[in-house]
DNA sequence: CATAGTTTCATACAACTGTTTGAAAAGCAA
DNA sequence: TTGCTTTTCAAACAGTTGTATGAAACTATG
């Protein structure tokens, strides 16, 4: 293994190209000439194009659960072993949201291509996705350490509707800033993750019951 | 045009393939023997590929917001032209929800068909899509009305959480469902509703400042 | 009936897909 | 250098894709 150089420029331009354009329209021959290497190079390295998506998700989806995690580590620690809701809410969704919409380009392709991956089902990434439950499964559990009187649904619903706003929001950039008009600031990413993280945690805080009272009681306070 | 048996046949076909399995792996071939007609129908019917798929998409969100505005109508005019927030917001989300979720097959198929539509991006409905903006703002101008102290920033955060919420959970049933191990019950589609609607309304009547201050407000009064 | 128009069909086409091949090139130890 | 392994490369492969063709079957009107 003299130098990872033809690998590592197909594993970048393969992460850029995916998170660019998604993966139905980006073919073997479309990488290898962003990569500027020859088109069995891939087969050569990576022995197929299924296991080259696969590689490329298994290690960014390791790496941002690591950093997911590790925020996760500090925010408890920091409360010592019972962290702020928020700050939990914040770990989970944080480093996603800060890899897309933030600076670093590596990154934000990174960020893009794990959104694509967990949105248009590839067969070589369906048979791993399954672990991400067991991922986050910790930050469930995390959430009912900072919110013990909330019931186990309520805690569900409340880091799935996280994700989902979180995800929606890097994925869809482009309608939000049409229908506002540019109004919704979307270059503020701490500002966003706010957001997320404010309403999830409302929607945490404050679920008993139906819409309909919810609103009486939100209504009450505002 | 004696009878449209064969185009109605491609038409439902296609649109219950795309549903299940996305635009990547569903090709003519496999619409025509799903549908019982010979493969050329399809270019002889609607030209091209991209048209059938186009057509699709046109019918189908043209339905779609018909029954989303129709169901905004009627709760505006149950308010006088005022509409409670909650209402707006399940004239907003009620339709595609209960159509995904719902025991109807072909109108699952469609709402499906909908959902697919609005994430794998593919180029015959890309070109179509601008004019969904166009349909939201009517919401967004609903909201407002039902909501006059509310900022538009606010507004336009809300109705994007809002389906945002809606469309991952019809999406990724499957991942809430693991998740929860079965105890977060997709198959009261109301019920559903009710949360999406219920937490948006909190985002919306909630929404000054950032997290820990949304958070210590729920707090007090949870 | 005949005939003009519409619709279906089997088949072929060119373009593109991921993958394989075998030889050339490069790297490196002796 | 020699000899062996690793890596690159152009070319070809078999399979699949959307589309086109021209003849056959059907339909309806005169």
């Amino acid at each position: 293994m003299a130098s990872d150089h033809t690998r590592t420029a197909i594993l970048t331009a393969a992460e850029r190209l995916y998170a660019e354009r998604g993966f139905a329209d980006v073919t073997l021959r479309d990488i290898v000439a962003a990569a500027g290497v020859n088109l069995a190079a891939v087969n050569y390295h990576f022995g197929s194009k299924d296991e080259l998506i696969a590689e490329l998700f298994v290690t960014r989806s390791l790496a941002t659960n690591r950093e997911r995690l590790n925020e996760l580590k500090m925010a408890e620690a920091a409360g010592g072993g019972r962290a702020d809701i928020e700050d939990v809410l914040r770990a989970l969704v944080g480093p996603t949201v800060r890899g897309c919409l933030g600076p670093d380009k590596q990154r934000s392709d990174a960020a893009r291509f794990m959104i694509r991956a967990s949105i248009e089902s590839v067969p070589p990434i369906r048979k791993i996705k399954n672990r991400e439950v067991d991922h986050l499964r910790k930050f469930a559990a995390a959430m009912r350490r900072s919110l013990p009187e909330c019931s186990d649904v309520d805690i569900y619903w409340g880091l799935h509707f996280a994700l989902a706003m979180a995800h929606q929001t890097i994925r869809d950039t482009e309608r939000l800033t049409k229908l506002s008009e540019g109004r919704c600031d979307l270059n503020d990413v701490n500002a966003i993750i706010d957001r997320v993280v404010a309403v999830a945690t409302l929607a945490l805080t404050t679920t008993s019951g139906r819409a309909s009272k919810t609103a009486r009681v939100a209504r009450a306070i505002g």
